[in-house]
This record gives C-alpha cells, sequence and structure tokens, in this order.
DNA sequence: GCAAAGCCATAGAAGCACTCTATGACGTGA
DNA sequence: TCACGTCATAGAGTGCTTCTATGGCTTTGC
C-alpha cells in the first residue's frame, strides 16, 4: 500500500531526532547544515503535520514532549533503515575508486548487505566499499579475474581455488496469503503443491529451476505457472494480494512472515537449503579490509 | 549523523517500489493518485539522483534493471518501517476516536508497539486502535476507571482486580561504546560498575531507581552521574558518541548493539530484570479487538 | 544587579521544484 | 490496420522552503 502523502519528510524526521539528541533545535541545525530558523520552521511543520507538541521549548534548549519521546523513537528505526539504504547506494556507486571490491548475488545483496555496509561505513568511514550485484557464476568469474576481493553466493559451485566461509543460510519456504486454504492447517503435501498452479519468475529464474529439480526427485513434473513475473517483489506482492501459492527464498519473505502478511506453509518431504557463503581466492593473502568486514558479519 | 541532503525522498522510493510491484510507471501513479507525467519524472529524478537507471521502459510497462532490483528490495525495508511509523501515529493522533483504546509505558510503546499496531491495522482495517503513553500506575488507573480497553507495562505491581499476560521481556544493561576499555575484556566487576560515573537520565526516572535499588542490594552506593540528560534517545547519543558507560533497557539499545555501535558488558551478580506484560481488567470480557491484537502479538 | 550569550520565533523576499494538462512517439494485440 | 496501452516532452502555474535580518526571552557570569 501507499504511504500517505501527509507522511512526515524524512529529512524532518532526521531534523527532529537530532534535536532530541543533541538537546536544542539550533545545535541540530547546524549539525544538518541549516539555519536555524529553518529548522525551526520544519520542526513546527513537522508539529502541524502529526496534531502534537513534540518539543517543550525553552530558553536552555528543547526537550521532547511524552508524545515526542514516543515518536523520536519510532523514527529511529526508520532511520535506520535509511542508514542502510544509504551504506548500500553508496558501495553500489563506488563502481570502479572502491578500496575493497565485493561481488554478491541478488538474495545476499538484497537483505544481508546492507546491515554489512552500514556497520563496516560506520567502523571505517574513511574506506569505501565497491559493490557489484550477478548471478554466482559471474562472481566467480571475477575472484579468479582478480577483478573483485570478496564474493558472496548462495550456491553450492565448484570452489577450485577459493576459500570460502558460511556467513548464513537460506532456504525455499512456500508462501500463501493468510487467506488461502493452506494457511490454516499451514501443512500440504508435495503433491498438492506440484499440482497448484504458482505465482512465478519467467523461466531461466534460479529459484524456478530449484523447485523443479526438487519436484522431480519425488517424481512429480514440471510445476505450471498462473502467474509470472519478471522481479521477486513483483511476485511476493502478487502472493499477498493475490491467493495462489509460490515458493521462494525464505530471506525474500522473512519480513512479510513476521509481519504476518504471509504465512510459511509447511510441505513434509520438500526442502530446498543452501548455505551463503563469502568465497575469495585462496592462497593469496585476504585484504585486510576483507578480514575486518567478515569479521564484522560474524 | 545525519542522512546526506540527497538523500531520495520516501515518496520516490515508495513510487518506484510499486512501479517493481505493479509492472508499470502509470499504474504506480494512479495507485499513487498523481499524474503518470509527474510519477514518470519522479523516476527519472531518483534515477539521476542515484546515477543508475533504474527500469528498463517497454511499451507493455516497465521491469526493473539489476540494480533496480536491488534497490527496491533496499527500499522495501525502510518502507516497512515508515509504515509501522504510520500506525503508530495514527493509533497516537486517534486520541478519542478509537474503538480499542490501550495505554502503554514508554519502553513499550516505543519498541514493541508499532510492529504490533501495524500488523493489526492490516487485519483489521476497519478498526481503529486510539493509544496513550504513560507510566505504570496511570496505566492501571486507566484500566480501573475504565477509560482504556487494554494496558501494557514493565514493572511488577499490584494487580488487584486486573488479568494478565506476559508479551516478552526485558532487562536492564551496561552498554558502553565499541572503544571503550570494558568493551574489551566485555564483563566488569559490579564494584567497578558503581564507582564509575554514568551518562544517565536525570534523577526520578525509573531505570535510574531501578539501577540504584540493584546496587544496594550489593551494599554499594548511589551511582554517580558525569551527565543528566533528559530522554533515553540523548543518553544513547551520548554514549554512542563520548566514553562513559550507561545502564540502559535493553530493548532501547538492541538495535544499536546488534549494529556494533554499542558493546553490552557483562556484569556478573547485577541482573535488572523484568516482564512486559498485558494487563486488563478482571471479570468483564475482553473486547473481541483486544484478543485479536493479543492473539496477533503471540 | 547588569551585561553577555545562548535560545527560539517572526517577517519578508527570492528562488527552486514540483505539479498538472496537453500532446506526441512508439509498440502490441485484435 | 486500427485501437489501446505504454512512456516522454513541453510549458505554465503554483506552492513551498530557504535564507538573512531582527527581536524577545532566559540563563549565566561578573
Amino acid at each position: 500500500m501507499a504511504l500517505p502523502a501527509s507522511f512526515p519528510e524524512l529529512a524532518s524526521l532526521d531534523l527532529f531526532v537530532s534535536v532530541v539528541e543533541l538537546g536544542s533545535v539550533s545545535q541540530a541545525a547546524a549539525a544538518h547544515g541549516v539555519s536555524q530558523p529553518s529548522a525551526s520552521s520544519r520542526i513546527k511543520h513537522l508539529e502541524r503535520q502529526l496534531g502534537m507538541r513534540l518539543l517543550n521549548r525553552g530558553p536552555s534548549g528543547s526537550l521532547p514532549t511524552d508524545a515526542g519521546v514516543v515518536v523520536a523513537g519510532w523514527a529511529e528505526t526508520i532511520l535506520r533503515a535509511a542508514h542502510e539504504l544509504e551504506a548500500g547506494l553508496s558501495a553500489f556507486q563506488a563502481a570502479q575508486a572502491g578500496r575493497l571490491r565485493i561481488v554478491a548475488s541478488f538474495t545476499i545483496a538484497e537483505y544481508l548487505l546492507p546491515q554489512w555496509l552500514d556497520r563496516f561505513s560506520r567502523d571505517h568511514p574513511r574506506d569505501s566499499i565497491a559493490l557489484e550485484v550477478a548471478n554466482s557464476t559471474t562472481v566467480i568469474d571475477r575472484l579468479r579475474h582478480g577483478t573483485a576481493d570478496l564474493g558472496f553466493i548462495e550456491t553450492p559451485s565448484e570452489l577450485d581455488g577459493l576459500d570460502e566461509a558460511i556467513v548464513g543460510n537460506d532456504e525455499l519456504v512456500t508462501v500463501v496469503a493468510p487467506s488461502h486454504p493452506w494457511a490454516t492447517p499451514r501443512t500440504v503435501p508435495v503433491e498438492a503443491l506440484a499440482a497448484t498452479p504458482l505465482v512465478m519468475r519467467e523461466a531461466g529464474s534460479g529459484t524456478r529451476a530449484a523447485l523443479a529439480a526438487a519436484l522431480r526427485d519425488h517424481g512429480l513434473g514440471e510445476p505450471s505457472a498462473v502467474l509470472e513475473l519478471g522481479s521477486t517483489s513483483a511476485v511476493r506482492a502478487a502472493v499477498v494480494h493475490g491467493n495462489s501459492p509460490t515458493v521462494i527464498s525464505r530471506l525474500a519473505v522473512a519480513a512479510e512472515v513476521a509481519a504476518g502478511q504471509l504465512v510459511e506453509v509447511n510441505v513434509p518431504g520438500l526442502s530446498i537449503a543452501r548455505e551463503l557463503r563469502a568465497v575469495w581466492p585462496a592462497g593469496t593473502a585476504l585484504p585486510s579490509l576483507a578480514c575486518a568486514l567478515l569479521d564484522d558479519i560474524r
């Protein structure tokens, strides 16, 4: 769903949180590089927007009201997410210039990397990371040719000449909307899954191939598609708002499952697990920055 | 730290995610209630801002590029946080009008309630919740006088005439910046903690009183303050950027500890735990909406 | 007490950015 | 081949936010 048009600006929330942390509007204005009247007016506008007083202004600074304390706490959550996005974007834009070049598969880049990068950028503010996103074979190519220092992949591959470390786990899971019949028993036989049309990525996607292979192991045929979509986000949206199941990476729907927007269905006998691993050229010394990043991850 | 001035607008990210989910700029524009050219221009502006193409435009719609897929995934995280903030704000603003009136203590309201409310508002879009934030005694008062339907508190109190259910746990923990000497051994004797000036809330705060009581149990005196601040956010910011410890609710620093901005220090023998509980008038039938909310929480 | 310094609010002008409507170009599907 | 969908461009208008300059107010230090 779309956010209401009256939703406060991210910049205003950021400014307000700074006021609460620093204790005065002036200092927050300085920290954000805007004039004090501008900051004052933006806070006032925020208060009008929310329909509540957020600050008790005094001659020696401003303290948050009770409501202000709570709103500031809520705002910090969203600002943290914003910083993770920012860390990811910086790495993405750094393209060539980065000191440490990493290549990651889609799933890892989308759901795990931002936190790692955000933490790393705070611990090493002077070092930039360059991020590229690619499929597993490209990741391995890059490492072999020395055009990347560290890779992250999610498929068990031939890794001759590469060292590796496991950094997490992933699994393909079956999910449905809470209103779907499968959501109540929360379990369904694998035959029923194979016989049901699914929302899927187009043929050629890795997860679709993995599902087909797992069904073949059960002596079952190709899964059929009720809808073929071009991106994981589109698949997820279609399952949330529609009434067809899909089989998808658990990392991709972890937040929706936690929020109750999707329900994970148990399919006895069907288990499509994969370990997420960091890989790098064997023999050569891993750059110290790469070591630091791997240490942070653990 | 402040977000860069060039950080993309929340509305633009929201719009872009809708494009990826819906498959075309026009449909996303309609979903957001703006004209198609406006949406097109905003997406283009976003692309210029990030310095990368996000969409492959075609005559039958727009599909995200590889970079677009990743950025959309990152953006969804921040939008999820925004929706939680929105859910909290709605409840806060609902003041009188809500169908279900809940009263919560600060810690629960700040760190747990938004997720619950966001989920609830999706499951029950037609029912509004009115939220008030207050200290424990006020929460109990409201319930006894029938001016609230459901309360959440974090202190063990006299609960005559009230039913309760445990919904979580909290604990006061000692935290320092990663550069602080205590961060390396990660443990410190309780005597050293009592002898060290701390960053603290002003006298009168509940957490400060709880710490003083726990130290008294060890035969130690009042903790001294190197800095007294007016809000939990200010305390947290001072500890992150300074070099003094504090003792604070684990919920309030869970995110910073996970991100490596703060380090939790073990203090053998010092344990200040408290259960988080939902409370409501005994005997009377709990409103069905309250039951639904409690079910969601579990 | 008194002056200085800090804080916040107001006013007015300038500039920027965004929106909308109208239109055109392009490819798809019937 | 025609109709419909997609997205892009152009131009006008509006609204908003910013800045500088100023004033009132309280705390702090002498």
